[in-house]
DNA sequence: ATAATAGTGTCTCTCAGACATTATATA
DNA sequence: TATATAATGTCTGAGAGACACTATTAT
């Protein structure tokens, strides 16, 4: 049909394929008191107009540089976490589609899940008035839009497989952390308990920590702890053991 | 704008907005004679016409129920595989979408992952003239369209990453097959060699293996193996270990 | 002192790696 | 017999779990 390439691509017009939609949706957990919370929005439009559901939307091809890039926006506008500050974990689940997700019809939608200490995003969450942080057991018993539920099981069940063999909850503590801080992110992201002289050694063993000076526990009784940070560099090359 | 929801979804049409084109692209891996290779195909069609690809394409929302049954499609019409048929492994491995991987603007691909025993598609594959089977080393020593050469990478992680963790490498081998024959897939996938009483003792110990009779090993010296083959619902619960 | 939390010592059990040894086939 | 491959025996070291014990803080 067409003899060049260059001749092809200039008449080619995306709008003469029958494509399915797609869109962008972030599970985002944090740890409040010590307990697992995910982020939800209320939707202010049609369809589900009312429902609960994951923050989402569509790529914007000129905001948006990448799939990754439109995640982190998404991320952005509803925790406004700046990027550059600390350690915004955001990764890529899984993507679905199929034509009964969504009554507009075939549609696709790529699913990340994000992890951030809650100091971090607390005074801008709480201003958000369509958004609001759910226990996430409570945010299962919602009936939330399209298949939300699905896709909020996936990503727990990714935090929680992450966390047997990652530092992953490192990205829920804000830093300076005690060890048992960080231990207590564990066993509620692993949904069981870890024993402590194990997870010391590990912890420790993997170098992934820097010493951060000391302070009392939290409640201000008890010895004085060692205070530590993520040691620079300490990205993702976490893999290392399999706890539990 | 709109009062209900029926309302909204008469008047809604995709073809009002500006989305990225959707793809689906399958890594198609087997052993053949032990050494790893992937099936390509060249491409008959702008853009890239005549360069080496993955096999793949866009969603058809009459034929394809999901995106996994879409990728499912794309791999029986490059191999001629039936889905009913033993063990053909497919998964997802990532979405890719940015401005540059296609010419024709902001495009969003899912790569999946298939792993098959040749026995099982040669015949097939044999007979097409566009696809055809590469070493992994030459196929990664081609100019590949779009960024296949990046998605053949992610593709290849994920296999060596699984084969460290899972019995994966069980669907590149026709049953029924000795132990030797399977530590030498695993060793292949994995590209470092295995300890053979490690080997044994898992892989016996998973319980994932039933026996299948015995025969001589290949080559036709040497004493009578065990075959085996896997257990019935061997199907994807088969994490256990770390293999390296 | 007492309660509470941080941090350590150390035993045991499991299991992977290493490698020697035995068993059984063909030529 | 020699050669090749299958399959097992067993020692060692690393590391996780268990749990008792010591150390240090506030009240």
């Amino acid at each position: 049909m067409y003899q060049t390439e260059q001749e092809y691509l200039d008449n080619y017009r995306i709008q003469n394929y029958d494509i399915p939609l797609l869109s962008i949706d972030v599970a985002i957990f944090t740890l409040i008191a010590g307990r697992l919370h995910i982020l939800l929005v209320e939707r202010g439009s049609f369809p589900f107009k009312g429902a609960w559901a994951l923050p989402g939307g569509f790529i914007n091809k000129q905001l948006d540089e990448n799939l990754h890039a439109c995640a982190l926006r998404k991320l952005e506008e509803k925790t406004g976490v700046a990027i550059s500050t600390a350690l915004p974990h955001l990764e890529q689940v899984e993507t679905v589609g199929n034509a009964e997700r969504d009554p507009r019809g075939w549609s696709v939608t790529t699913l990340y899940m994000a992890l951030i200490p809650y100091a971090q995003v607390k005074g801008f969450t709480d201003t958000v008035t369509d958004a609001r942080w759910w226990p996430f057991d409570e945010a299962k018993a919602l009936s939330l839009a399209f298949d939300h539920e699905t896709l909020l099981d996936k990503a727990r069940t990714r935090l929680k497989n992450k966390t047997a063999y990652t530092v992953l909850p490192i990205h829920a503590v804000s830093a300076p952390f005690t060890l048992t801080q960080l231990q207590q992110a564990f066993e509620e992201l692993l949904e069981k308990p870890i024993e402590k002289k194990s997870f010391r050694r590990r912890i420790l063993s993997a170098e992934l920590l820097e010493e951060a000076g000391q302070g009392l526990p939290e409640g201000g009784l008890g010895r004085i702890a060692t205070l530590y940070r993520p040691a620079p560099g300490c990205g993702e090359h976490t893999f290392v053991w399999s706890l539990g």
